[in-house]
DNA sequence: GAAGCGGTAATTTTT
DNA sequence: TTACCGCTTC
């Protein structure tokens, strides 16, 4: 189907290999390589000394310590594009070459399937076949892998399902629902956010129980519901991400010879990406680690070697603590630290730019890219008086390089801070024309129809799992609705069995409908049908019984919205790739596919559907240069990757950086490295735009220039078209720009005063952004009521004129409300 | 049991 | 403006 391992290879290859600084003025054709030492001999046995020296071949003398350094634990600080990968692999290659380690002695740990994959093929280059004993994963699937031959120990079965996030909620609101939890006091989602982060603060739910605080409500609703939801995973026979890792540390913790286990095996362990590690991750690294007092006296701990920088750490709001890598050499005291300065990317303009702008983050350990390639073009800077201009420049300019320097659509990324912006940067991109791709959004296995049909092998697999069973009990319709639903959860509650046990007696189940009665039993007839397929036959035959006899592509065909038309074809799809997965894994069983695709199959699974994982990403950019379209994504799902030419688009305070990170100086750190990770994703040329009117929510919206943009030094930069920027403005009242002017912000905030006649585009954005009614003002401190929340006490306020928010504290927690909209009043 | 309205809210997302 | 969720109505 896919043109699977070559075209990840090529990936790889190109996107990945920035460390022989090839001859790149001359030469913008993406695959150009120098002749690559790597491939020069592979195989032989590991220790050898002329293997070792080869090693260290071409490596700038960092990079050569990096790769050499050995006994005390490292800390390789890896700016952007100062070849990373190529040190770890090589790293880890000098280790078996110089006799240090035997391959399954090795553990090295990603973020990313697509990373590991990458790391795997860089290291198979390198030492050949034996790569394939060592264990190069992801911080899941390693977990996974030690789960499953551990699960007894945790007391589990070991064929848990896997819970992604959506999973995940639907637990956690029956769970709060059944407590009789108001869904508007607390949401489920807010919920779930606290379990998450607690789980990846370690804390389990009796802890949480008795530390929460019990007279915050909210607190008290988490503490319920994180019990109940524990019960009902561990019933369920299901992990959720979070617990992959949790529930591996505290196995570790609790069971010492287990841990002793793997830390006799594991004597060398490589984290990549260390910068983004949350606090559980980092526990599971020290407890393979090792090293503590507990441990067998004649088990030193094992060598440890991360990588990171933590100006790309872009994840906080995920959990991800940089406090793990800045401290490094405080948990670690012995530890070495090797900074990676050098950069092969990118022109030293855009360097420049990068370290400028990154520089006024507060309280970080500085680090300067250079490079020894010259300084390059400058960054061209453009104003457009909306959005559809700023799209229609950007296109422009995209021809432009096409005719005159060569530069195919293929080799540009078009950037912006949240998906919402893609929409008119595609509509000038189909109206002139150019073909483009849009890498992210909804993926491919979170498409309900593809959830649901894996909902359907998942408890084919294990019965247990109740959301899964639950998600497809009346999926398609078949006449089991709510009230029988519950009437057979009440029915496994009384009598204490499963929800499918129950399913079986609902002859028994309290005021169950004759005509739902049946129903059920049609269903329990059609699951025990479906397992026998199962059970009997392969993966793809059990998947293609479901979506026959359920029904499912019947209903689908049958419809007329067009929606249903691609549904059809992304289930196609999906038993494309499990025959896929059952040609390459005859072995493999549908267990083995669905965990896979829990923890996110690979990017060839899916060819044409671009989707959110990282392999998909990969996979979406591939297409886009193949096929020669422009990319275009989000700032975050830019990490990692390189363009000739990027444009960050959307330069704009209140969305770069964005409004909710405005009264928080961490989150407005954190945007800066957003700004640092597109920067620096630029190889030859850089755009920086923005739109002085873009219409957010129906409305039009002045926003002033992002801050970010001020922080470049202005020499740096070429203005195609500078805006208009000034504080207030005559007419229609004051806006509240000022707010922006202050001193944080250098000369490079493009001012001066435009025709703003009472026809043109802007001035008419003006009349409506100042509201006829007015907008309540307050400040932190105010006391306020909400015709719905009560009344509540202001805690900040974010933003200017109408676009500001404030931060409330309600009896039922806090809330954030767009003023302009927001029933509020003031409180005296 | 399923479709249709009205109110509410509105980043980023490796696994 | 759009998207989603819960309540109401058929």
């Amino acid at each position: 189907m896919s043109a699977a391992a070559p075209r990840l290879k090529a990936i790889m290859d190109y996107l990945f290999d920035p460390l022989f600084p090839a001859p790149r003025k001359n030469d913008p054709a993406p695959a150009a390589k120098a002749p690559h030492a790597d491939t020069a001999r592979r195989g032989s046995s590991y220790a050898d000394e002329s293997r070792a020296a080869d090693l260290l071949q071409g490596l700038n003398p960092q990079q050569e310590e990096a790769v050499k350094h050995a006994g005390s634990p490292l800390l390789i600080v890896a700016g952007a594009g100062s070849g990373k990968t190529r040190v770890l692999s090589h790293r880890i290659a000098y280790l078996l070459a110089t006799g240090r380690s035997n391959p399954g002695q090795i553990l090295a740990i990603t973020f990313t399937n697509k990373a590991a994959a990458e790391m795997r093929e860089r290291i198979e280059n390198l030492v050949g076949g034996v790569a394939k004993t060592m264990w190069i994963s992801t911080f899941h699937s390693s977990c996974v892998r030690i789960l499953r031959r551990e699960a007894k120990t945790v007391g589990m079965n070991s064929n848990f399902s896997i819970y992604d996030s959506a999973d995940s909620l639907r637990l956690i609101t029956l769970v709060a629902k059944g407590l009789d939890l108001d869904p508007k006091r607390f949401t489920p989602k807010s919920i779930m956010h606290k379990i998450s982060a607690l789980k990846n603060e370690l804390i389990d739910e009796e802890s949480y129980a008795e530390s929460a605080n019990s007279a915050d409500p909210f607190e008290s609703a988490v503490a319920e519901v994180y019990k109940g939801y524990a019960q009902r995973m561990r019933q369920a026979n299901a992990m959720d991400f979070d617990d992959l890792i949790a529930q591996t540390v505290f196995m570790f913790r609790a069971f010492p010879g287990v841990a002793e286990y793997y830390r006799r095996r594991f004597r060398h362990i490589l984290v990549d990406e260390y910068q983004d590690t949350n606090h559980a991750q980092y526990a599971l690294v020290r407890e393979l680690v090792g090293g503590g007092d507990d441990d067998a006296l004649d088990l030193p701990p094992a060598e440890l070697t991360v990588v990171g920088d933590s100006d790309q750490s872009i994840y906080a709001f995920r959990g991800a603590d940089v406090r793990n890598i800045n401290d490094f050499e405080k948990d670690y005291p012995s530890a070495r630290t090797i900074l990676l300065e050098q950069n092969y990317r990118s022109t030293q303009t855009i360097l420049n730019a990068a370290n400028a702008v990154i520089s006024r983050n507060p309280n970080r350990p500085e680090k300067r890219l250079w490079t020894a390639e010259g300084d390059g073009e400058k960054i061209i800077g453009y104003v457009g008086e909306n959005e559809h201009e700023e799209a229609r420049f950007i296109a422009e300019e995209i021809d432009r390089l096409q005719d005159e320097e060569n530069l195919r659509p293929g080799d540009v990324a078009v950037f912006y801070r949240t998906n919402a912006q893609s929409r008119s940067l595609e509509d000038v991109l189909v109206r002139v024309g150019l073909p483009y791709k849009v890498v992210g959004g909804t993926r491919f296995y979170e498409r309900k129809e593809i959830k649901d049909a894996l909902a359907y092998l998942r408890v084919l697999v294990n019965s247990d799992d109740v959301v899964n069973l639950r998600r497809i009990l009346n999926e398609p319709k078949r006449g089991i609705g709510d009230r029988a639903e519950y009437s057979v959860a009440a029915l496994a509650e009384r009598e204490r069995i499963s929800f499918m046990a129950a399913l079986r007696r609902a002859d028994e189940a309290p005021g169950l409908a004759t005509r739902s009665l049946n129903a059920v039993n049609g269903f329990v007839k059609l699951i025990d049908d479906l397992a026998e397929v199962a059970s009997g036959s392969g993966a793809s035959a059990a998947l293609e019984a479901v979506l026959e006899q359920t029904g499912y592509l019947a209903q689908l065909r049958s419809s007329s919205d067009p929606q249903d038309e691609s549904r059809v074809e992304n289930l196609a799809e999906l038993v494309a790739v499990v025959r896929e997965y059952e040609r390459d894994n005859p072995e493999g069983s549908l267990g083995e596919f669905l965990e896979q695709v829990s923890l996110v199959a690979d990017a060839d699974s899916i060819p044409d559907a671009p989707g959110g994982s990282a392999e998909e990403v990969a996979a979406a950019v591939e297409e886009s240069r193949r096929q020669g379209v422009v990319t275009l994504m989000t700032l975050h799902t830019a990490k990692g990757l390189e363009f000739p030419v990027v444009f960050l688009t959307g330069m704009e305070q209140g969305l770069f950086p964005h409004q909710r990170s405005a009264t928080d100086p961490a989150e407005l750190a954190e945007e800066r490295r957003l700004a640092y990770v597109g920067l620096t994703r630029a190889r030859q040329r850089l755009y920086l735009t923005r739109s002085e009117v873009r219409s957010m929510w129906g409305q039009s919206q002045y926003n002033p220039a992002s801050q970010f943009v001020g922080e470049v030094p202005p020499e740096l930069i070429e203005w195609k078209r500078e805006g208009m920027d000034r504080p207030t403005w005559g007419g229609g009242g004051s806006i509240t720009s000022s707010r922006y002017g202050g001193s944080s912000w250098g000369a490079g905030a493009p001012m001066g005063t435009g025709g703003s006649t009472a026809n043109s585009p802007v001035a008419k954005a003006i009349g409506r952004v100042q509201p006829q009614k007015e907008v309540v003002s307050v400040t932190a401190g105010d006391r306020v009521n909400h015709t719905s929340f009560g009344s509540g006490t202001v805690l900040a306020v974010e933003g200017a004129g109408d676009k500001t928010v404030a931060k409330v504290k309600f009896d039922v927690g806090e809330k954030r409300l767009l003023l302009r909209y927001a029933p509020l009043t003031k409180e005296n």
